[in-house]
DNA sequence: CACATATTTCAGCTTACTTTGAAGCTACTG
DNA sequence: CAGTAGCTTCAAAGTAAGCTGAAATATGTG
C-alpha cells in the first residue's frame, strides 16, 4: 500500500465528518485528484474504505466501513490458505537430507488455517458485540 | 523483502547439502556477488538464515536454522505489539463521531498481543515436539 | 605471517512503482 | 435533457528499491 493511501486511512479515521469527498482528502492530504483517485479505489478493492453518496449531491464520499480493523484479519485467513497451498506443492520437492526444511512450513500454514477461523469468530465477539 | 532474498530461501530448502557457500549460491540462482552478500546479510538479520563455518575452508556457508517456519510466527507478535503501541498513541485523537474509528484498531491489538503467545506455544508444541 | 581466497562496499544502472495535472468522460441536478 | 461538477484516465516525470561488478577490505590457511 502506498503512501498517499495511507495517508486516506489515517485522515478518515479522525475526519469529521467521517465521509469525505475527493476534493476534502484532495486538500486535507495536499494530493493530486488523480492520486486519490487511483487510491481511493485500491482501499475499496481491499475492502478499507466505501463509497457512499447522498442525493442533492452529486459527489462520492469515502468512509471507513464499520468493523473496519477486525474484519480487514478476515483476509488474512486468504492468505494463509494460499499459503497453505503453496506449501503442499512442496511436497514435490521434498529433500532427502532434512527433509523438514519443507514440510514443516505445510505443517505450520496447516495449523494456521485451523486455528484462524476460531480466533476469528473470538476477535468479532469481542470487538463487535460490546458488553 | 527482495527478489534475490526470497531466491535464496527457495534454494536454501532444497538444496543438497543444506549449508550452501557465497559462490554456490552465485551459480545456482545466477545472482552476483554483491547481491548474494546485501540478501544474506538481511535473511541473516531476519533469523531466516544462519551462517556456519568448517575448518580447513575459509568460506562462509548459509542454512536454514531448525524449525525455521514456526520461528518466524515469534516474530510476529514484535509487530503485533508495536502495533498495539501504535494505536494505544491514537487514544489522544479520538474523534467525537464514530471514535471507534480509532478505539476498534487498539482493541484489534490488545486482542491478538494477548492470544498470540498462547498460539505460538501450540504451534512449537506441535510442529517441534513430533509425536 | 604472507598471500590467495572470500566477502563487503558502493557508484551507477535498471526496473518498478507513485504522483501529477490536464484532457476526456460520466452522470446528476435543476 | 442541457449544462456542468466531479471522476477517471493516462503519459510524463519523479522516487524508491534492487542489482551489478569492480575495487577495497577482511579472513584464516598453510
Amino acid at each position: 500500500m502506498g503512501r498517499t493511501a495511507g495517508r486516506i486511512l489515517g485522515w478518515l479515521m479522525i475526519c469529521d465528518p467521517p465521509h469525505q469527498s475527493a476534493a476534502e482528502l484532495r486538500t486535507n492530504l495536499g494530493a493530486s485528484s488523480g492520486s486519490i483517485s487511483t487510491q481511493v479505489r485500491l482501499l475499496e478493492q481491499l475492502g478499507l474504505v466505501e463509497r457512499v453518496t447522498f442525493s442533492g449531491s452529486r459527489a462520492s464520499f469515502y468512509q471507513l466501513p464499520d468493523h473496519v480493523w477486525s474484519r480487514s484479519m478476515d483476509a488474512e485467513l486468504v492468505r494463509i490458505v494460499q499459503m497453505r497451498a503453496l506449501a503442499e506443492a512442496g511436497s514435490a520437492v521434498i529433500p532427502n537430507i532434512r527433509p523438514e526444511r519443507v514440510t514443516e512450513l505445510e505443517e505450520v500454514a496447516k495449523f494456521f488455517a485451523a486455528e484462524w477461523p476460531g480466533l476469528l469468530e473470538r476477535l468479532h465477539q469481542r470487538v463487535e458485540v460490546k458488553p
